[in-house]
RNA sequence: GUGGGUGUAGCUCAGCUUGGUUAGAGCGCCUGGUUGUGGUCCAGGAGGCCGGGGGUUCAAGUCCCCUCACUCACCCCA
């Protein structure tokens, strides 16, 4: 019988504890940043009923569900009823459809929790990954909207990441765009997919990309001319002016980003080929970027009409999520953060010298422990010198040593691995002792902020 | 799904162009350097169907074909 293939499969990882501690830290900093600007926390179920996610994303995000066979006598049919969640606004949709008249209005929720998609993996790029999504529901004011991108700048702020950028349109401007420019509305969902690609192909990518999607030639011509003008989005936003829609769209970007204060600090521009894939969007649609990674970091925008698809009753709702992942790549690249370390180590590791000691030094641990000091007897088998290496790998502060002498003399000896200096005390003594040093030392893994992991 | 690249020790890789003795390095790992002392140092050691299959050849890690995996770009996305 071959071996198991043990590695992870593609687009999902294993978290080593430097990881773990490191997205923790992030997740208490993002959450206290949440809360702070009113929202609550919400959990929903990993999957849901396939047909809540189906009909949400459009044609190409529907393929990138996860799928989860029917189960016992059903299992034949090789359908699928339930699916994983394949983003945290769609549960939270059908949450508000549900139980709307139970909850607050407007309804300000986060959710950090892990989305799955069916996606090929690359780089920046998982089949599992975290969203730090954030919604308000039954809000149609822009006041919204502008709270949504305010909150998550300050989350990204508060973890240590700088030099974000908001890239933001409109959908109505969308619609706008199109007609403006005389594309026919069979072509438009395509043709702004190629206008998307602006930064990454230019104008002439652009303009060749419009072509092959079936666009008219004058089309092509008039949009070629604008996007290659001094101030393309100038030029464009003029054009789109001229649709009523297009002026609808324009005129709520203007006043959303009149509503994002100078204090927050916040880089926003207007971006008219902003895109977005989702299928649910109605109003603004927002991108954050970092220079260090060539996609989004977080995304969001309105879709008033999404929660209506589940209820009798429409209500207006904006959200955007923090992709967790791509944010934790570019920190990593930053500041040099090594992936897969070990963790911060206890206070104390307790050495047994002989398994005869065993039940002594246990009971030891468990009186050092209600003292409030962090123990951990070795579990393994060996001698004091591999005890004491294991001890200095784990990042230990100190390793407690009780043979015979010890025991005999009702003492126990302290070695501080660090600097490998050693002292022999009572029990009273030591817990005096261990609280003075450990206190200096600021306590563990509280406090520190910006996410060292060194081990 | 289309095109390019890479698969050799636990990890990062050299060797392949110009087939030819026991396939190497660094790091890591294990064991020692006498009694109960780690992180440094010294000395030893373990570990490789050279991704898989087929072919050419007296001979293949090295050349050819197929296949799988990973990866970059396209596409799409947090």
């Amino acid at each position: 019988m071959p071996a198991a293939d043990v590695t992870p499969p593609s687009g999902t990882r294993d978290l080593f504890p430097a990881d773990v501690l490191l997205r923790r830290r992030t997740f208490a900093a993002i959450q206290d940043t949440f809360e702070r600007h009113g929202f609550e926390p919400l959990d929903t179920p990993a999957f849901e009923r396939l047909d809540v996610l189906t009909g949400k994303y459009g044609e190409e995000g529907e393929q990138l569900i996860f799928r989860i066979l029917r189960r016992g006598e059903h299992a034949a049919s090789g359908e699928a009823d339930l699916a994983l969640r394949y983003d945290l606004t769609v549960p939270l949709a059908r949450v508000v459809a549900r139980y709307g008249s139970q909850l607050p209005s407007p309804f300000k929720r986060y959710q950090i929790a892990s989305v799955w998609r069916a996606d090929r993996p690359g780089r920046g790029r998982f089949r599992e990954f975290t969203q730090c999504d954030i919604d308000v529901a039954g809000a149609s004011s822009l006041v919204a909207d502008a709270s949504v991108v305010l909150a998550l700048i300050d989350a990204l702020a508060a973890i240590g990441l700088e030099g974000v950028t908001v890239h933001l349109n409109d959908r109505d401007a969308l619609h706008g765009l199109v007609a403006a420019y005389g594309i026919p509305e069979a072509l438009g969902a395509s043709a702004l997919t190629a206008l998307d690609k602006l930064a990454k192909i230019g104008p002439d990518g652009v303009a060749d990309e419009l072509r092959a999607r079936g666009v008219a030639d004058d089309a092509v011509a008039a949009l070629h001319a604008d996007l290659s003008a001094a101030d393309p989005t100038a030029a464009i936003v003029a054009r789109v002016r001229s649709d009523a829609r297009g002026r609808v769209g324009l005129d709520r970007i203007a006043e959303l980003m009149a509503l994002l204060p100078a204090e927050a600090g916040v880089d926003v521009v207007h971006d008219p080929v902003l895109a977005r894939g989702l299928g649910y969007y109605t109003g603004p649609v927002f991108e954050l970027t970092h220079p260090a990674l060539d996609a989004s970091i977080a995304a969001g925008g309105r879709y008033d009409g999404l929660i209506g698809m589940f209820g009798d009753e429409p209500v207006p709702a904006v959200g955007g999520s923090l992709g967790l992942e791509r944010i934790l790549l570019i920190l990593a690249e930053q500041q040099g953060l090594e992936a897969g370390g070990a963790g911060p180590g206890p206070d104390v590791l307790a050495t047994v010298l002989d398994p005869a000691d065993a039940a002594d030094i246990l009971a030891v641990a468990v009186r050092l422990r209600s003292a409030g000091i962090g123990v951990d007897v070795y579990s393994g088998e060996g001698r004091m010198k591999k005890q004491l290496r294991h001890a200095d790998r784990r990042g230990a502060r100190f390793a407690l040593v009780r043979g015979a002498t010890e025991r005999a003399a009702g003492s126990v000896t302290l070695k501080e691995l660090t600097s490998g200096e050693q002292t022999t005390l009572s029990e009273e003594e030591a817990v005096r002792f261990l609280r003075g040093r450990l206190a200096e030392a600021g306590g563990r893994d509280g406090g520190r902020d910006g996410g060292r992991t060194d081990g």
